[in-house]
DNA sequence: TGATTCTTTATAATATCTTTATTTAATAGA
DNA sequence: TCTATTAAATAAAGATATTATAAAGAATCA
């Protein structure tokens, strides 16, 4: 199972040592920014599976910094804040913030409400085992069998076959497959994802010349089955 | 649009009765319970899209009455408590408690932390899927169904089924046509949207020579059935 | 360091679009 | 109704764009 990334926007170093600590002896991956532009450009490059965004931010403001990750960043973003104010509150509620804490913080209450909003994330699709003929997908476990054959994928080529898998019968655009994968600002590397498309067939088609799970939309992007 | 309908589930009335008339008065239907085993069973005859649970119950305790609810309940759960306590609000959160609000709460807030709660469920995405006789066009999935059966088709033909879809009846002539699928400058070459209309037909008519679906007027247009 | 994975480049294979030529159908005028 | 004329449909070849694959170089991780 690979760990959890949590990036910390937060200016204030004894903050982010307190945190880093924490997550780390929880098993998530961290990495930090002090800044919300370097925050931002962080999360634009490696998308991480939660965010922890301080308000009191030295370049910008915190909310704005939130509706800014907000127009590509599908994931959750939790709101640190000295500003215990109501309005705030409500503000980053409605503007897709998915929690609210006050610092000073409880730590295991944090905690806590990091793993609901990761929860969350995960049990988007209630199936931890989906199937597609001879293809399963283990989402608890992070394993892929090929006619119950354990086979071995890549973080990438297994991201890729998650993203396919969640949104069967779609077709995903280069575009977005390149954001959701790659990050902001890989949106026209298409060739790297021609090549990872290319080893993740070889791995679950029956027939690689001939895809039927991986259909390829030629000038658009790729449609799974 | 039909009201969203959340169950208070609290044992103190006045608590109630605030609640009541600031959720009816942003558009919920609210139903209540004044106890856990109440509000269980109101729960399973009718379920709410979201409830509010007090922990301070007469008959049980509200965390055992969550537990219990989530054995099958899969909407949101807002814990209300008296209880600032660490311990308490962690293991809300651990046992599927969306979030945790201690009283006395801001009422905006509790509303605002709702609303993020309701909009987290709704985000499953429905599709809209026009359908005309033996076709189906899913515009979220980019797919083309012929008698249930994907069919394939080009971007320059998808593209020119979905403006004919959007203008259902309508119709569309040739310089509009080219002028929206090929740009300007296009609009004299009705020559490709011969040929095009010409591949559509044969993907979506059940007799490509007697179109049923793309109706040819001659010397103005096309028209989509 | 050695093995694995990712990125990049080059080239081959496909798919799609454009153009031309030819056949078929529609329309208007006598 | 017949014919001349114009418009539309179809097929197929040529041109262009897109995708697949292999393989070398760079980066990463244990």
């Amino acid at each position: 199972m690979t760990k959890e990334e949590i990036l910390i926007i937060d200016d204030e170093p004894q903050i982010r040592k307190l945190l880093e600590i924490n997550l780390e002896s929880n098993g998530y991956k961290v990495t930090q920014a002090s800044d919300a532009s370097m925050g931002i450009k962080l999360a634009a490059s490696h998308p991480p599976d939660l965010i922890l965004l301080d308000i009191g931010l030295p370049d910008m403001n915190g909310l704005d910094a939130l509706k800014e990750l907000r127009t590509w960043y599908n994931h959750s973003i939790i709101i640190l804040s000295v500003i215990d104010n109501e309005e705030s509150i409500v503000f980053a509620l409605d503007n897709g913030a998915s929690d609210y804490v006050t610092k000073p913080f409880r730590v295991n209450e944090l905690l806590a409400r990091i793993r609901s909003c990761l929860h969350r994330n995960k049990s988007i699709e209630h199936n931890t085992i989906l199937i597609f003929d001879n293809i399963q997908v283990d989402l608890i476990a992070r394993a892929v069998k090929n006619n119950d054959e354990l086979i071995k994928l890549t973080t990438t080529e297994y991201k890729l076959l998650v993203l396919f898998a969640q949104n069967e019968g779609r077709v995903l655009t280069h575009q977005y497959i390149l954001k959701e994968i790659w990050g902001v600002g890989y949106q026209n590397d298409t060739q790297y994802l021609r090549v990872f498309v290319g080893t993740l067939r070889k791995k679950i088609e029956r027939n690689p010349n001939k895809p039927k799970h991986i259909i390829t939309e030629s000038g658009v992007g790729y449609r799974f089955n």
